[in-house]
RNA sequence: GGGCCGGUAGCUCAGUUGGUUAGAGCACACCCUUGAUAAGGGUGGGGUCGAAAGUUCGAGUCUUUCUCGGCCCA
């Protein structure tokens, strides 16, 4: 007996394949790499679509600092992913990696390295400090370049682009001139968040909210003039967060809508017998604060009363001797406070616009430390946050403090230094949203993009129709300078085209460092007498850096395009890098630099929580390379839906490399029964009809699947195209054909014609299916294609696959969920002798299925024995609508080759 | 605090315009196989669809409130 298996074994055709079951991807996917790296995968992916249709993603740069983490490797892969698709898609599908390098995260650094040396940065020449910013950026360039490369994405590594180089520096400056010939970009006097700590004014994005303890105060503007008789003699009662803007105060700002109260205070102190205005509703909150006893209420009024009033300042007998004007304000609620707002026009958006309208302007009120400037008679060049117990002392000693406190509350602070901001009025450039219709522009090219997912052209849309002018200028050294002039005597800002390209080509042949260091006359060229201008010093801010990749990649390099097919980042760019190119390619181009935005979630953990250090859930890519590979991560971005946020965590991950195994299997039995010896199947010659039901079926679900997957594609519904493969790897394959056709592959004779036919379609199949995964599993799929082709150099060379139409058969794939509906029934009844230990294998069953009429015809010719892997299938027919199925023990001998039971001799095997 | 988005089996995801007992794969349990073998097959269990209220003959789908989470803003 023993000896009979054995010589069985030699007689049948077992798989055999190269291609291990451990994918030992740790080790394996650097050996890829290197060899991409030694055919030169990049060069030869533009050779082999020159010429085509261009797919042009356009890289949004990260910034040149730190390891990666998992949200820029999700980027990164998701990128890969679609790149590659368009490539197979038949497009010339060109990617440039690029690095954000200018701002303040680099200059901090820098300065981080100065402080622990003790060297100080102002006896360091500026160009020296930006030369170690600049090696600092580059440094992460080259670490960022082997991360993102060993995570599979494949690119022009070699010729990235950056904000720091020469060229991108010069076109910056080509674009800044643009705005400023334009007429758009002007100099203004604004209030911005300040941090007195870095002594800059900071972006939006710099800027985090915290909790923090403020000093609270109830302060009083007696009545100067009014015209309600009620009024006078009476002081009005303003709360605030922050009192050292007291000095600055310059009016007051009441809502007409509210109902105000005129109250006498019966209290003994400073208050005793004064009227005091506030409103109405919130009386009981300020009675409740100022710990209110005893009053009257005097009078009750109307908002719009307050016209033409007129306080003097609490520190009146202090030499503010100036008139407060009572203005009316739509941003004052019943929130908090007291209904009545004071206005420092120096240190807040609100109170500044609503000054400017009454032609008050703003001053320096604050230097850029923080300390008050001459302007503020009595507190000059105390720290602004060391002034507030000195504020409210002497508001005590005026008698105008009605109570103080102190409240925790949200509050900007710098993201850097972790310092609370201020707002302080600076002389800043800014690109105007209204002058030359820059808002309108913008809103009508989101119209024309196309989102993925399309959620988010409202969110962006809503950002652009409220922002504010693009403050553009920073007080700071490593970044772009503001290439601009001012006369003098006459304040006029220089716009000459021909300086401007100037200065453009000075910096594209050296760098901006001869800004800092060399004589203005030399960028003013002879036109101007550099004496008579001053030349800014500031710098340009960060995104109008990245807003120019478009400008100075897309439009500059041969092999890109203008405007890109998609820009690709998390959604957190919707108000970064989408938002900054969008407005300045509106502004220079009038129209949005894509033509589609795709963007992503943020990584979170396993519950949905952020990561965070301090939590400790964090999965750093790195972790996740080392312990399974990028290809798994690779399947973990193509599973996720990354229109929502994507979760991570280890069990998560030991699911996918599940799933991989799986695919790995379906591969592996492929390449086993066609022991590695795969033949390209011409598809267009191929005869379907002479082909096996089965196999006739197997090729529809291809074309079919084909279809969905083109579908998905199309839409980048990656996670439900990578779960369309998945289910086929199991259903369709490893559960149904695989199995069925064992029998058939293992021990027909190699000419038998079914066996033959079922190679054609294991053939089709492994082609098809390596094709589909390439762009998810690049580096397990260069594996197999390596191993199966010795003429081609790289599955990510191949193109998708296009069927013919004859394929496709819905007549039969209708009769094909018939007969899997009775496997189905057949494989219960089967159990249920398996349980009752009455069987084993499938192949000691005997089937016999009683079907109806019309299912009976249906079914024809279907062999059920094979279809159900047992040894024996009868089929009757019945009146019963319900497919009825019984099992019986299989009887006679079991064959040694196929194993099958029978009654008489094996007739494929006779022994 | 405001805006936007989201919460469907342990996990990743489907669930068209509201319409039968809410689906798939994986995981899990049990069984079979030992000729895909650190594989393969079969069967099965598992969800008050974040919570509550409402509209409706009928709600995972619509409305409101709440809650949790994420991004952005103040």
């Amino acid at each position: 007996m023993l000896k009979e298996v054995k010589m069985s074994k030699e007689n049948i055709n077992l798989p055999k394949t190269a291609f291990s079951m451990k994918a030992n991807l740790q080790n394996k996917e650097p050996e890829i790499l290197d060899y991409w790296k030694k055919i030169d995968l990049y060069k030869e992916l533009r050779k082999s679509n020159r010429g085509k249709e261009k797919f042009i993603l356009h890289d949004g740069p990260p910034y040149a600092n730190g390891n990666i983490h998992m949200g820029t490797a999700l980027n990164k892969i998701l990128k890969d992913i679609i790149v590659k698709f368009h490539q197979m898609d038949g497009k010339d599908s060109v990617y440039v990696p690029g690095w954000d390098c200018h701002g303040l995260p680099i200059e901090w650094k820098i300065e981080e390295q100065y402080k622990k040396n003790k060297k100080n940065k102002n006896d360091v020449p500026i160009t020296e400090f930006r030369k170690e910013c600049r090696d600092f950026a580059q440094k992460w360039i080259e670490v960022h370049k082997t991360q993102f490369k060993r995570l599979g994405v494949v690119g022009d590594w070699d010729n990235h682009y950056a904000t720091m180089s020469f060229d991108a520096e010069a076109q910056i400056v080509r674009e800044l001139g643009k705005f400023l010939k334009e007429g758009s970009l002007y100099r203004g006097f604004k209030p911005v968040l300040w941090s007195t700590v870095e002594k800059t004014a900071l972006a939006d994005a710099e800027v985090e909210y915290q909790d923090h303890k403020s000093d609270t105060i109830y302060a009083a503007f007696p009545i100067k003039k009014t015209n309600l008789k009620e009024l006078e003699g009476a002081e009005v009662v303003i709360w605030t967060t922050t009192p050292w803007t007291i000095p600055a105060n310059k009016a007051l700002a009441y809502n007409e809508a509210l109902d105000y109260l005129v109250i006498q205070l019966n209290d003994d102190g400073d208050f005793k017998d004064k009227k005091i205005i506030i409103a109405e509703t919130l009386l009981d909150s300020v009675i409740k604060d100022c710990d209110i006893k005893s009053y009257k209420e005097i009078k009750k009024f109307k908002g719009k009363d307050f016209k033409d009033t007129a306080c003097n300042h609490p520190f009146l007998d202090l030499g503010y001797d100036y008139e407060i004007p009572m203005l009316e304000a739509r941003f004052v609620t019943t929130e908090q406070g007291t209904g009545i707002v004071h206005c420092a026009p120096s240190h807040g958006p609100d109170d500044f616009n609503l000054c400017l309208k009454h032609d008050i302007k703003a001053i320096e009120t604050v230097d850029g430390d923080g300390k008050y400037t001459k302007n503020i008679p009595l507190f000059e060049g105390t720290h602004i946050f060391k002034a507030n117990p000195i504020i409210i002392e002497k508001l005590k000693e005026q008698k105008k403090l009605l109570s103080n406190g102190e409240l925790i509350h949200s509050y900007p602070h710098s993201w850097r230094s972790k310092a609370p901001l201020v707002h302080r009025a600076t002389p800043q450039w800014f690109i105007s949203m209204e002058s030359h219709g820059l808002r309108k522009k913008a809103l009508k090219a989101l119209d024309d993009t196309k989102f993925y997912p399309d959620k988010g052209r409202e969110r962006i849309k809503a950002m652009i129709e409220t922002r504010p002018d693009w403050c553009v200028s920073r007080q700071r050294v490593w970044g772009v300078p503001l290439p601009i002039f001012v006369h003098k005597t006459t304040k006029e800002i220089l716009a000459d085209d021909e300086v401007n390209e100037n200065i453009a080509s000075i910096y594209e042949k050296e760098g901006s460092d001869c800004w800092f260091a060399d004589d203005p006359q030399r960028f003013l060229g002879d036109k101007y007498k550099a004496e008579d201008y001053d030349k800014m010093s500031d710098i340009v801010e960060v995104w109008f850096d990245s807003g120019c990749t478009h400008a100075f990649v897309l439009e500059k390099r041969e092999d890109l395009q203008w405007p890109a097919s998609m820009y690709l980042e998390g959604s957190d760019q919707h108000r970064g890098w989408f938002h900054s190119s969008l407005l300045e390619s509106c502004g220079t181009r009038g129209r949005a630099p894509y033509e589609s935005i795709l963007s992503h979630g943020f990584v979170v953990d396993g519950k949905g929580l952020k990561m965070s250090k301090s939590v400790g859930n964090v999965i750093a890519p790195e972790d996740i390379l080392k312990k399974y590979g990028a290809d798994i991560l690779r399947i973990w971005v193509a599973s996720s839906n990354y229109a929502e946020d994507l979760r991570i965590d280890y069990s998560i991950l030991e699911q996918h490399a599940d799933s991989y195994r799986k695919i790995r299997n379906t591969f592996r039995y492929l390449l086993g029964n066609l022991n590695d010896d795969f033949k390209k199947i011409d598809i267009e010659e191929l005869d379907i009809k002479q082909l096996p039901g089965l196999e006739q079926y197997m090729l529809h679900r291809v074309f079919d699947l084909n279809e969905n997957f083109k579908n998905y594609f199309k839409s980048y519904d990656f996670h439900n195209l990578y779960k369309e493969l998945l289910n086929f790897c199991t259903v369709d394959l490893s559960a149904f054909y695989f199995d069925i056709r064992k029998d058939t592959l293992y021990c027909d004779p190699k000419d038998s014609e079914k066996r033959k036919s079922s190679i054609i379609v294991l053939n089709i199949v492994l082609e098809s299916l390596i094709k589909w995964f390439a762009p998810i599993l690049s580096f397990t799929t260069e594996e197999i294609f390596t191993l199966i082709n010795q003429d081609k150099k790289s599955i990510h060379l191949e193109k998708f696959m296009e069927f013919p139409k004859s394929f496709k058969n819905e007549k039969l794939n209708k009769k094909w969920i018939e007969l899997k509906k009775i496997r189905d029934v057949c494989n219960i009844s089967i159990e249920e002798k398996r349980t009752n230990k009455q069987i084993g294998s499938s192949l000691e069953a005997s089937l016999t299925i009683n079907l109806n009429k019309k299912i009976f015809s249906l079914i024809e010719g279907t062999d059920f024995a094979e279809l159900c892997i047992t040894s024996y299938a009868q089929v009757l027919e019945t009146e019963l609508d319900e497919i009825a199925v019984s099992t019986t023990k299989a009887e006679g001998k079991k064959c040694s080759v196929c194993w099958k039971i029978n009654k008489n001799e094996c007739k494929r095997h006779p022994v």
